[in-house]
DNA sequence: TGATATAGACAACCAAGTTGTCTAATCTGG
DNA sequence: CCAGATTAGACAACTTGGTTGTCTATATCA
């Protein structure tokens, strides 16, 4: 079947609710890990992950509201509103990371190390192939046009 | 990362409008499989994809509405709407199976056939594992109670 | 027969996206 | 140096797939 991952991303997202960060989706943690590389700001956010400045602008607000990252106008660039990833923020992001670090453990205990590793491989082949063609926002919900 | 089955089902919806059904999204699809294999109504396919009837009786109308499924009264109990897979619904499937088929084929090419087998095996485990509690709705949207 | 359960419809809502429009700030080029 | 273009971000309206909650019609059970 064709439901791994998302198993994989709900269980974590039920085990980091049962740890007190409550109201977290993949969504979230994926924002956070793009700002943790360099998104500075909405439209940066957006952009890395192929999503419309104004969705990436809801979800920051979201993220602020709930505390996990903090924004404060940009003084080079007053237009910008620079975003920090919050102590809270960076403690959700660890948590996460400690999460997924088991699932992947209880994983390799059910299926052997060999296997996962080649299922890895397998799977990284899979999204690197158009990771080269991440652009075109909408791939999931709208789009469907194929870029003719 | 996380993407890989996300990536697939994308690439099959594409690949799926180019061919003539431009309007299917994996939901559908997969709507259309748990009718074919026993659910008859909307009570039943919301029990079969772990969703509110209400949802099921949606997807149902827009599969209705695009001519994949048709639905009746049933005779026997005249509060159910009976539901048939139409033609223009069974080729969508057959046409389905056969993009699902030829990614997998592609894929196995670039990654080799043990690989792949092996690779499938992990993720059957993962979601065979959970198979188990498909239970409770909304495990990706609403609910995040981690059923205490 | 009457209480209870089930099927499905309808309405209101939510979350995460999308467009499209708009203002404010910055950049660029004549 | 200033006018025009570009960019950042906000707001509003809409879409999809899902959720409750309420309601009617039909079945079923005691």
């Amino acid at each position: 079947m064709l439901a791994g991952f998302r198993t994989l991303a709900d269980r974590a997202t039920v085990e980091l609710g049962r740890r007190g960060y409550p109201d977290v989706r993949p969504v979230h943690d994926f924002a956070l890990h793009a700002i943790r590389s360099g998104a500075q700001n909405a439209s940066e956010l957006g952009r890395a992950t192929s999503v419309t400045k104004q969705a990436a602008a809801r979800t920051i607000s979201t993220l602020e509201q709930r505390g996990y990252v903090s924004r404060q106008v940009d003084p080079a660039d007053r237009r910008k509103m620079r975003l920090m990833i919050t102590e809270r923020g960076h403690s959700l992001m660890s948590e996460g990371e400690a999460v997924f670090e088991e699932l992947r453990n209880q994983l390799e205990l059910d299926v052997g190390a060999e296997a996962l590793e080649q299922a890895e491989a397998v799977l990284r082949t899979l999204v690197g192939e158009n990771a080269v063609r991440l652009d075109s926002p909408g791939w999931s919900t709208g789009g469907l046009d194929g870029d003719e």
